[in-house]
DNA sequence: TTAATATATTCGCATACTTGAATATATTAA
DNA sequence: TTAATATATTCAAGTATGCGAATATATTAA
């Protein structure tokens, strides 16, 4: 298999594992920062079984590693840059919602992008 | 739906719908041109079939369009500048592989980035 | 008109993903 | 030890995706 051949299944396979809208705020919780479980859960008001799930599938396709301290485990980006590129990708979004929710997109990347930037 | 997870979601969409690794690779085919389904179909050795499956879906997505002449059916980007994007998104695909595909990583980067870009 | 070319659409099956519910495990508190 | 907390794993059913083969459509050439 030709090279670009390659490294295209490679990068889509990165993409396949966070194209998924929770896994993408997921991500985005996790610009700057490690959190545990139920703080992401609580944060995105979704089950803690769901957040686990998810990340469980993110990590066995290394974009998030653990951190175990007592009974938290903590998640954080093996690459944190992943998050920063994601805000950028919010660019071919917003020419494609209507103008309302264009207004949302920004607002969107200004919280987003308000988190902290990690070291 | 709170903005962030509208945002959220039609970013995953837009992430699930180019992570296949032929789609991958016909956008960075059409990147800086259009081209034809033939055209696509031979560069990355797949049948014309499979190639027109995925540009219509991608078509579907408003990833591409399509601009037909005589018996041809040109595609081109929507949005150029998301064939750059995905460019700088190997680089998170060159920590994860072996350093003989890394080697080769470095070349398909230079090989798409060599490709004119478009206005 | 007929044939050839270029592409699209439909079909069907195999595979993969999503998700809540149930169950299991590890850690700390009582 | 026992109970509670935090998270993980398994299961099963529903849904979606991938893909080749067959068929259909549009355009141009003969």
């Amino acid at each position: 298999m030709p090279s670009r051949a390659i490294v295209a299944k490679e990068l889509s396979q990165v993409l396949k594992t966070i194209s998924h809208p929770d896994r993408v705020r997921i991500i985005e919780e996790l610009r700057g920062q490690e959190k545990d479980v139920n703080t992401i859960a609580e944060a995105l008001e979704l089950t803690a079984t769901r957040i686990s799930q998810h990340l469980s599938l993110m990590k066995a396709h290394r974009i998030v590693d653990e951190r175990r301290e007592g009974r938290h485990h903590y998640y954080h980006l093996v690459q944190p840059e992943i998050a920063d590129w994601i805000v950028n990708g919010l660019a071919f979004v917003e020419g494609r919602m209507s103008a309302v929710s264009a207004a949302e997109i920004k607002s969107a990347r200004k919280l987003w992008g308000a988190v902290p930037v990690q070291k």
